[in-house]
DNA sequence: CGCATAATTGATTCAGCTCAAACCGAGTGG
DNA sequence: CCACTCGGTTTGAGCTGAATCAATTATGCG
C-alpha cells in the first residue's frame, strides 16, 4: 500500500492527501478500542495511517472501494451522491465517527461519495490488522457493529425526517441540535458552508436561504456563522412533532450531524 | 419471559401473535449461522421461540424495546413510523432478514414500528444466549455485522431515492426489482396492498395510483396483482439515472424490499 | 483591488399533496 | 340470490411547498 509509503516519506501524498503522523496517545482512546485488551490495541495503532484533506477534496468517489478502516479524526466529512451539478447529501460525519464502515470491511464499492468540508484529518487502519483483530477480540467486532447500528438508526431519521417534515422544520431542527451538540462551548456555530447544508437536509440552496427567514422569524437565527436561540420553546415547536426523541446517536458512538 | 411459556403452552398466545414450533433443522441453514460451529448453533437454536403475527398486527411499536434477535422467517414486515392518521414506512423486511437488529442487541426504544403485512412467521433468539454466543464464537458478531451494513446501506439507497428521483421513477424501479427477484417463479406479483406500497416509496396513494398509469405508459404494467413487464428498455430508461447498480444487498444478507 | 465563489432575492413552474366524490370487489346477512 | 356495507382504489379539482431559472448582491481570497 502506498499509503505506509506516503507515511514514511513524510510531507509527500496524493494529489488530496497528505501523511501526518497520527497522534498514537489520543487515539487510544477512541470508543473503537473500548474493552479492547492493550496488545490488540497496539497491534492496530501500530499499523496505521494518518491522512489529512484539505477542504473540498474527495477522500472516496462513489463506485470506488475503500481500503482499510477509515476513522475521522478532525474535521467534518460529507457522505453525498453527486449527479452531475447536483448533489444529494445524506450525513455529515465529524470528530471520532467511522467513515464507511461497512465499505471498507466487506470490500463493497461505496454507494456515496465522502468528501472533507474543512480540513480534515483521517485515520486508517490497515485491513489486515483489523481482520486479525476481529477474528481474535471480539470487544472490536462488538464496538464497530455498534456504530454502524448507530449510523443505520440516524439514516432512518433522515428518511423519516424528509418523508414527514417540510424543509423549513427540518432546517430548524438541524439547528437547534447543532447549537445543543456546541453548548458550553461559546456561541454555537454552523461549521459548513450553507450550500452544503442544504444537500444534507434535502433541500436547495435558494430554498435554505428562504427558510432561514421562516425560522428567523420563530425565534431561531443565523447571523452570519453563528446560531442564535433567541426563543427556544417557539423554535421546538415550530419543528412539529418529532420523529425522534434523543437526536442522535452518540450512546452508539456516532457523532454524524 | 411470557414468549417462552407461550411456546410451550402451544396455542396460547397474546392478542397480536400466536406461537408456533420452530423449524430448527431449516433454521440452522440461515445466513446468519453462517460459518458458526453446531455448538454455538445448537445454543441459539435449542433458545428460540418461534411466533405468527397475523396481517395487519403489530409485531414491535416505535418507542418500544425490542427483546431478543428477531428473525423474519415467512412473510412481510413493514418497518414505519405512525403519526395520526399517515404512515411514513422506511423498509420492507421479507423471508431471512433480521428484525431491527441493531434495536434488539443494544436496548434502545426503536425509532420505528413493525408491522405484518401478511401472515408472519417470526423466530426470536433469546437475548442471553446471543450475548453468550456473541461473546464466544465472532461469527455470530461477523454474521449481524454484515447484515446490519446491509441495512444502512438500503437506507442509504432509500434516502437518495427519495431526493433525487421522481415518485414514478421511485415506482417503476421498485417492480421491475420486484418483478427480477421472483424471475422463474412465475408471474412476478406484488405481495402487498396498494397502500402499504406508497408507504414505502414515499407517497400518497392517489400519487401511487396516478404515477401506476404513467409508468404503464412506460411498458410497465400493474394488472391486478400481476406485474407485466412489456417493455423492459423504456420502463429501464423511464427510471432515470440509477444512484445503485446492484439494486439490493443479498451479498450482504439482506433481502428487504 | 478585482475576480471567483457563495448567498440572496424575485418570478415562475411543477410535482405531489389534500380533500372530496365516485367506484369497485369481497364479504355478510336478510 | 341480492342488497348492503365497508375497505381499498381510482379519479378529479385545486392548492402549495419547493425546485428552477435568472438576476443581483455579498463575501472571501489571491
Amino acid at each position: 500500500m502506498d499509503r505506509a509509503t506516503d507515511l514514511h516519506s513524510a510531507g509527500e501524498g496524493s494529489a488530496e492527501s497528505r501523511a501526518i503522523v497520527p497522534d498514537l496517545h489520543e487515539l487510544r482512546s477512541h470508543p473503537i478500542f473500548d474493552g479492547l485488551d492493550d496488545e490488540h490495541a497496539t497491534r492496530l495503532l501500530s499499523s496505521c495511517v494518518g491522512l489529512q484533506y484539505r477542504a473540498g477534496s474527495y477522500i472516496v468517489r462513489q463506485g470506488e472501494p475503500l481500503e482499510g478502516l477509515h476513522l475521522v479524526h478532525r474535521g467534518l466529512v460529507d457522505l453525498a451522491y453527486v449527479a452531475g451539478d447536483h448533489e444529494f447529501g445524506v450525513i455529515l460525519l465529524s470528530a471520532k465517527d467511522l467513515l464507511l464502515p461497512a465499505t471498507a470491511l466487506f470490500g463493497e464499492a461505496s454507494i456515496v461519495s465522502a468528501r472533507a468540508l474543512t480540513t480534515t484529518k483521517v485515520i486508517v487502519l490497515e485491513p489486515a490488522s483489523v481482520d486479525e483483530v476481529m477474528s481474535q477480540a471480539q470487544a472490536l467486532a462488538n464496538n464497530i457493529l455498534k456504530t454502524i447500528s448507530g449510523h443505520w438508526r440516524m439514516a432512518v431519521r433522515n428518511i423519516l425526517d424528509l418523508s414527514c417534515r417540510t424543509a423549513g422544520q427540518r432546517l430548524a431542527a438541524f439547528l437547534l441540535r447543532l447549537a445543543d451538540l456546541q453548548a458550553g462551548a461559546g456561541a454555537p456555530i454552523l461549521p459548513i458552508a450553507k450550500r452544503h447544508l442544504a444537500s444534507r437536509l434535502g433541500m436547495s440552496a435558494e430554498t435554505l436561504s428562504r427558510m432561514l427567514q421562516v425560522v428567523a422569524e420563530n425565534g431561531l437565527h443565523l447571523r452570519g456563522r453563528t446560531i442564535i436561540v433567541h426563543d427556544r420553546a417557539r423554535a421546538e415547536a415550530f419543528c412539529g412533532p418529532d420523529p425522534y426523541p434523543g437526536g442522535d446517536e452518540r450512546a452508539l458512538n456516532v457523532f454524524a450531524l
